[in-house]
RNA sequence: GGUUCCGUAGCUCAGUUGGACAGAGCAACAGCCUUCUAAGCUGUGGGUCGCGCGUUCGAAUCGCGCCGGAAUCACCA
C-alpha cells in the first residue's frame, strides 16, 4: 500500500524493500510506524511533509486504521481499537497460543545435550547445559519441529578408571548405602582422593629429583589408572564389574539430579558402546584419497585448505580417538533418523572440534555435514573468576539447588506468606520458586556469553528474576479466581485506554519471539520477553482497577487480558522448564 | 602465533533484520500497604556503547585496523 502511496503522491514506482515498517515503540503512539527517511529523495519535501502525506493516503485507504502521526521522519500508524477487540476475542483463546502444530511433515531435530563424565558429580556448568538444551527442545517443539532429545553419557576412559583405582584401593568397600551419600558424589570423592595421591607422588619423585614432566607421567598410581583402562578394553571381568557397579551408582544420583533440574532424554547413548564408532567411514576416507596416513600408521586429514591445521583422526595402534567417534556417531544417528538438523549443546571449549568435525565430514561428501549445528555456550564464571576442582571452587549443581531452595525458604518466610499452607504445599512452592530462580538466572543470558554467577547475589528475588515472574503469575491467579468465574464479553462500547492496548499488543510479539528464539536457538529472547510482559502487567496492576473499573464491559476487557497473560506467562515459563505456583 | 567468541551504567545483563533522546535489575537515596498478593509500584543520581577510521539520510548494531579479556590449537574425552 506504501508503494502505491509513493506512486500516486510523487509519481515514481518504488521496491517493495525501500518501504521500512516495523512495530512501534512502545513509548510512541501508535502500532506500527513507517520509516519515511529512505523516501525522501522521492518525495523531494521534508521528512515531516512527506510523513503527513503518506500517513493521509493510508488512512484514506484503510479501514483498520484510525489516526497517525509524525514524528521526526517516523510516520506512526494508529490501528483501530475495535481490530484490536476483534483479536483479543478471537485466537487468544486458543489453548496453545503461538505454538506452530507439530505434524507428519515437521522437521526432526535431533538435540545432544548434558552428556556427562561418570566421575564425577554434575557442577554448575552442567546446569547451564542442562537448561539450554531442554529449553532450546520445549521452544523448537513449539515453533513446530518434531525432536528427539539425546544424552551421551561419558562412561569410560582413564578419568573413570581413576576413581575405579582409587575406591579400589581405599574405599573400603564403601556405598552409597553404608555412606549416606549419594552415588555421584561418592565416586566424585574417589576421583579427588586420586588426584591429590597422583600430586602428592609427583611431588615427591620431583623432590627425589625427577624432572616434573616425567613424573607427571611416571607417576605409580598414574601407571595403574593406565594398566586399568587396558584391561577395562581387554574386557577383564573385575574391571569391569567394578566399572559397572561404581557407574551404577552414578547414575543413581544423576537421575535424581536431573529429576529436580526437570530434564528428560528421549535416548541415551555410553560412550563404551560407541567409542569405536567411525573407524570404518575413516578407512574408507583414507582409500578415498581423503585422508592420509603417516609412516607410523596413524591416520590424519589435512585442513589446511581450511585455514586449520592437521588433525588425527585414528592412531597408530587403530583405535578411535574423540574425533571419530563423533564422526562414527554422527554417520550412525543421521542412518537411523534422518533427521533434518542435529543440535549438539556442548560449551565452547569445544568449538574447535566442531568446526573440525564439520569439514571432515564435508570432505568424506556427506551431504548431511551441514546440518550438524553446535549450540556453543560460554562458560559460567565466579566473581573470583573461573571454577577450578582443584582448588575446590566448583559449584556443586545440587548443593547450588538446596541453597536456592532454603534461600527461598526462609525469604518467604521473612515476607510472612504462605503461613495458612500445609508444610507440605509450602515445600511445593519453595521448591517452585528455588529452582525458578536459578533456571531464569541462567536463561536469560544469551548462551554465547560467558556469565558470572555470584552465589549471593543471583539469590536475589527481586527484580529481573524468575520468582518475580511467578509472582506475577501468582498475582494474575488470585485477580482470576475473585472476579473470573465467568468473564463478561466485551462488546467493543468501552473505549480501551492506552495501556490496555499496549498489553494487548505485547500479548501479539509472543509467538514472534518464540520463532525468532527457535531460529537463534536462544531462550534469553523468551525469558527476557517474559520478564517485559511481567513488569508491563504489574504497573498496570498498581494503576488500574482491574476488578472495579467504570463498568461490567470494562472490568470483562481487562478480565480477558489478565487471562491472556496468564497464559502467556505460562506457557513462556514452560518453555524454559519452569513452574509458575498458582499462589506464593 | 593461527582460529573462534566476547567488550554497553559501580555490579549482573537486555538492546530482534542498521532507525526515534542507549534500556532493565541490583546497589545508593526519597516516597507508596483501610481497596484485586508490597517477591510490588513511583521518583532521583549514574553511559565517550573498549579506541580509531570507513559505508549510510541514520551505526551499540555492518566493514577494516588497533587495544583488552576468554576458549582452543594433544596418539585426553
Amino acid at each position: 500500500m506504501a508503494v502505491e502511496a509513493v506512486r500516486d503522491a510523487w509519481s515514481v514506482n518504488i521496491q517493495e524493500d525501500q518501504v521500512q515498517i516495523q512495530k512501534t515503540r512502545r513509548d510512541f503512539e501508535g502500532d506500527f510506524t513507517l520509516v519515511v527517511f529512505p523516501l525522501l529523495r522521492h518525495s523531494k519535501c521534508s521528512p515531516e511533509e512527506t510523513g503527513n502525506a503518506m500517513g493521509q493516503y493510508m488512512i484514506d485507504h484503510s479501514e483498520m486504521l484510525s489516526g497517525y502521526n509524525v514524528i521526526k521522519g517516523f510516520l506512526n500508524m494508529v490501528v483501530a481499537q475495535q481490530y484490536w477487540r476483534e483479536l483479543l476475542d478471537g485466537d487468544l483463546r486458543a489453548p496453545h497460543y503461538g505454538f506452530t502444530p507439530v505434524d507428519a511433515g515437521s522437521p526432526d531435530v535431533m538435540i545432544e545435550f548434558s552428556s556427562p563424565n561418570t566421575n564425577k558429580p554434575l557442577h554448575l556448568g552442567h546446569i547451564r547445559n542442562n537448561l539450554l538444551g531442554h529449553s532450546v527442545s520445549k521452544i523448537m517443539e513449539a515453533s513446530g519441529n518434531k525432536v528427539m532429545k539425546v544424552n551421551l553419557v561419558n562412561d569410560r576412559g582413564i578419568h573413570i578408571c581413576k576413581s575405579m583405582l582409587s575406591w579400589q584401593e581405599e574405599g573400603n568397600g564403601e556405598t552409597p548405602e553404608t555412606t549416606g551419600l549419594k552415588g555421584d558424589h561418592l565416586v566424585g570423592k574417589y576421583y579427588v582422593q586420586f588426584d591429590q595421591k597422583y600430586k602428592a607422588q609427583i611431588e615427591a619423585l620431583v623432590g627425589e629429583g625427577t624432572i616434573r614432566k616425567e613424573a607427571e607421567t611416571s607417576a605409580p598410581v598414574l601407571k595403574k589408572a593406565r594398566e586399568m583402562l587396558r584391561k577395562w578394553e581387554m574386557d577383564d571381568p573385575e574391571v569391569r564389574a567394578l566399572w559397572e557397579m561404581m557407574n551404577s551408582w552414578v547414575y543413581d544420583g544423576f537421575k535424581e539430579t536431573y529429576k529436580r533440574l526437570g530434564v528428560s532424554f528421549d535416548k541415551t547413548y555410553y560412550e563404551s558402546e560407541t567409542y569405536k564408532l567411525g573407524k570404518e567411514i575413516v578407512l574408507k576416507g583414507l582409500k578415498e584419497g581423503v585422508f592420509y596416513k603417516k609412516e607410523d600408521g596413524s591416520i590424519w586429514a589435512n585442513l589446511e585448505d581450511e585455514g586449520l591445521d592437521h588433525k588425527l583422526l585414528l592412531r597408530a595402534d587403530g583405535t578411535s580417538v574423540y574425533m571419530t567417534q563423533d564422526v562414527g556417531t554422527a554417520h550412525q544417528r543421521y542412518n537411523e533418523s534422518g533427521f533434518d538438523s542435529h543440535i549438539y549443546v556442548v560449551g565452547n571449549e569445544q568449538n574447535y572440534h566442531f568446526q573440525v568435525l564439520a569439514i571432515v565430514l564435508k570432505k568424506m561428501g556427506f551431504v548431511w555435514a551441514e546440518k550438524l549445528f553446535h549450540l556453543s555456550y560460554g562458560m559460567v564464571e565466579l566473581p573470583e573468576g573461573k571454577m577450578k576442582s582443584r582448588e575446590g571452587t566448583v559449584v556443586d549443581a545440587d548443593d547450588l539447588m538446596d541453597e536456592m531452595e532454603s534461600t527461598a525458604r526462609s525469604m518467604s518466610e521473612e515476607l510472612g506468606k504462605l503461613e495458612e499452607y500445609t508444610g507440605e504445599e509450602k515445600d511445593i512452592i519453595y521448591r517452585q520458586v528455588g529452582m525458578g530462580a536459578l533456571k531464569y538466572f541462567i536463561l536469560k543470558v544469551d548462551p554465547k556469553k560467558n556469565m558470572t554467577f555470584d552465589p549471593r547475589e543471583s539469590v536475589d528475588f527481586n527484580g529481573n528474576t524468575g520468582p518475580f515472574i511467578q509472582y506475577t503469575y501468582a498475582r494474575i491467579r488470585s485477580v482470576m479466581r475473585k472476579g473470573g468465574e465467568e468473564i463478561p464479553r466485551s462488546t467493543g462500547d468501552t473505549p480501551m485506554n492506552v495501556k490496555e492496548v499496549s498489553l494487548i499488543r505485547m500479548l501479539y510479539d509472543y509467538p514472534e519471539i518464540i520463532n525468532e528464539s527457535s531460529r537463534t536457538m536462544n531462550p534469553s529472547l523468551v525469558a527476557n520477553y517474559l520478564y517485559d510482559l511481567a513488569k508491563e502487567f504489574n504497573q498496570f496492576y498498581h494503576d488500574y482497577s482491574i476488578l472495579s473499573a467504570d463498568n461490567q464491559e470494562q472490568v470483562g476487557l481487562r478480565l480477558r487480558i489478565v487471562e491472556a497473560i496468564g497464559q502467556i506467562v505460562k506457557s513462556g515459563m514452560d518453555l524454559l522448564g519452569i513452574e509458575v505456583p498458582e499462589r506464593m
